[in-house]
DNA sequence: AATGAATGAGCGTTCATTCAT
DNA sequence: AATGAATGAACGCTCATTCAT
């Protein structure tokens, strides 16, 4: 049993050295730098090694993608007070999604621009399934509109229409700042930001200082 | 004289076939498809005389990408009345954009979402040059949005922000429909946003029917 | 004793699982098919383990053909009455052999052929192309054959038979010296052929030293 | 003119060499030794350079086994004379053969036979050992033609010739059908085989149905 | 000014073989 | 005796770029 762990121990480590080494190389010089002899070096194994790890490139970046998706997901769902009320829960998914793709600004860089994820068009299976992640948040923020709404406390709006423009805000903010567009701080982005979306469902509190 | 002039005539007709060449591969099989031996048999050269015209591969693309940047800017001032009221003018902004957009939809599928652009980090000078169109169309909307409020036409905002998010949430719509995530018709999603950035303005006269 | 008997037992079970599975995936699939990965993985032990019993991959292929060989001698064997009169044993041993290589069709299709001028199988337009050689020559002689047997030169023949055996017997004369399995000259050879179709046609002039 | 005429010319020295590498190195060394770098490095250019001469490795092979089949088959029309009789003209065409197999002896080695059983050459213990079991069977068929010549029941034969010459017409009746170039069943395939050696020994049984 | 043949570095992938366990 | 992770050399192929003409 010990020894089936030690196994599967370096198993993990070898894949999780993969992966990390493929992020870095995403995230510092784009998609076109990842080549297997680089992520090998970089792991400190050999190219043909890989390929006990990875059925092939396509498959270990979907994966080295897919981690990081996922990483962000728990990263933001830990940043949240489910028993919160709606605005101030509101309020902490803006922050906390903002916060998150601050901390993978790099990565994201690439990620949010680059196409090559979607090489057999946005109908592959892969490209789906990253879609999800996307999607999952955009419930989330219109699940909540929808009961502040019916509590009175935001004015009356098409949930969906505001979820989707909401988390676009959102992610434009996030791009704008990866891109170096402004000079404000993330505190203050984030605040403008609420205070906009605020300003747009009437929020009774909405200049309570979050 | 004539001479030079005839020179310079068919420079600018090489250099021309060469960049919608690029285009055209670009906007139908992506950026992989972009090799110098396509682009020149599309242009009716070979491939040695494309460096006559750019230093390289990535000069090349990237002129062609700042063109079609221009065009579509020219296209969107085309359409838009600078006499018109302040609503007015910011209705016509939005449905220009995404009428735009819509129009280069192809293209854009790849250049939106591709980051091999940005190659050499969003320092270089080029990458900054392609983000002035953006800036630009955004100075537009801000300055309609500063009249409206000076005219007590628009609930007062933060102009520079609300353009910022406005603009975003026009591209955000137009990429959801270049990634068919919707069903709707682009004038069903061109009144949906118009009605919501309506709300947000609260303007007097968002559900005439623009 | 018992201990070593069943250390052999095992070794032997071991290596003809090998063998066995070579001879499969020959039969099946070529020789390109056959892999130390795929052979270990159909006998049922690892890779590495293969080297204790061959001392490498060709060894291990050359075993599996040999086994197939002498099987087919075997079988051949088996449907032969000794006792049988001459003229019956010979068209007994002819019919084994047929049988025998029809039985072992698939992994003869490959040891006889290999495939590799062959890879989309016979069926191919290029492998085609090239039997039209073979053919045309076939053809050549058949016309002689039909020509010489109108005149009454040679004993009546079913001609298109004829032609095929003549080819094939040229054929293998030719093989027999490529393996330098003959000490005669090709000036004998050649007679000694020659001879031996005049006495097949009866021919008038067939001791014409030609 | 002369330019045009220069390129073709240098176009067709190149094509030339590779095809000439390509056929060196098939007869030297066999088809697993024909590998681009090689081919290249023989015919004194770069790897990349032969894909302006051919499409892939395939049809460089396909091209040089094609060329080697066109040449021998000229080769054999140039030596038979087509007025002469049938019978010297079948002659002709037996030495014709022989004469050209003899000629391109070390191609052929590998385009008959496939050397990857023999990849030591033909001298190599594993092959001669191989060759034992045809040649048992030969020996076997051997004796019956003896024993039957003997007791008078076939027409006299060189027996070791006969014997060679029956089981190659044998195992060319089984490849025939492996190549699926015959659509008559196994028994008339055997039972014509077996009219043509009774044919040939005059046997006077040879019509009895065996 | 223009050609296009040639280069050369690089790509992803495969696989026989080794060796520490 | 047996494993299987790891190696390392090779493979077929692509393509931006150069340069003699």
């Amino acid at each position: 049993m010990a020894k089936v762990s030690r196994k599967q121990i370096l198993q993990d480590f070898r894949s999780r050295s993969l992966l990390e080494s493929t992020r870095r190389l995403i995230a510092a010089e784009g998609f076109d730098a990842v080549t297997m002899a680089r992520v090998a070096e970089e792991a400190g194994i050999t190219k043909g090694a890989i390929y006990l790890y990875f059925r092939n490139k396509d498959q270990m970046i979907l994966a080295a993608v897919e981690e990081i998706a996922a990483e962000m997901v728990r990263g933001i769902e830990r940043r949240v007070d489910v028993r919160a009320e709606p605005w101030d829960r509101l309020c902490q998914l803006i922050r906390a999604q903002l916060a998150i793709m601050e901390e993978n600004k790099e990565l994201l860089r690439t990620l949010l621009l680059d196409r090559r994820l979607m090489k057999g068009g946005s109908r592959s299976a892969a490209a789906r399934r990253l879609l999800k992640y996307r999607q999952k948040h955009e419930a989330d923020i219109r699940a909540v509109l929808e009961k502040g709404v019916r509590r009175k406390l935001f004015h009356s709006v098409e949930a969906e229409r505001a979820a989707f423009y909401i988390n676009e805000m959102t992610i434009s903010t996030a791009q704008r700042r990866l891109l170096a567009l402004t000079r404000s701080s993330l505190e203050q982005e984030t605040q403008g930001l609420i205070r906009f979306v605020g300003l747009l469902l009437r929020n009774k509190n909405f200049n309570k200082g979050h």
